[in-house]
DNA sequence: CACCATTTGTTCGTATGTATG
DNA sequence: GCATACATACGAACAAATGGT
């Protein structure tokens, strides 16, 4: 069945590795909703809705106006 | 103080305290979508954010064309 | 300070897909 | 195949915050 996770499962997955392995460090800011939209190719809504899974599990931290940063202390302290 | 949550928010909140609390025990089905959309005045799309965040907390349990059951092990197995 | 552009966050309505019965 | 019900997505919109001019 492969369960292929959701197009907002698989985003949310991809930058938790991403942060999990250190590729992107505490402070780091993740690219624009619209950015990330272009690139996965999907609505900003979507993409969005993945940030909130990150941000549920406190691993990014978004500030509006200013953008998502990854969780840890930089930047948000 | 206060910051009111997100309407989505509110709800994944209030379903999350009857859970815990037992009001809703292991098995039990949830209100259909519809249902919580009408009880809340909200859209089913909002509902179904709410409950993907319990989803995502391994709270409950969703089953197309049966309805969303409450996780721990009955009815899921 | 005022105005505008950028960016995040959330909601609504609608459509599609999947699964159950 | 239809009705019911969950899951996800898109497009458009509004609210709030930030920052540049």
């Amino acid at each position: 069945m492969s369960t292929a996770p959701a197009p907002y499962r698989h985003i949310a997955n991809d930058f938790t590795d991403k942060i999990k392995s250190g590729e992107l460090p505490p402070g780091a800011k993740l690219p624009s909703t619209r950015e990330i939209a272009d690139i996965y190719g999907v609505s900003m809504v979507t993409v969005s809705r993945a940030v909130s899974l990150l941000h549920d599990r406190d691993l990014v931290i978004g500030h509006p106006g200013r953008g998502v940063f990854v969780a840890g202390e930089p930047e948000d302290g």
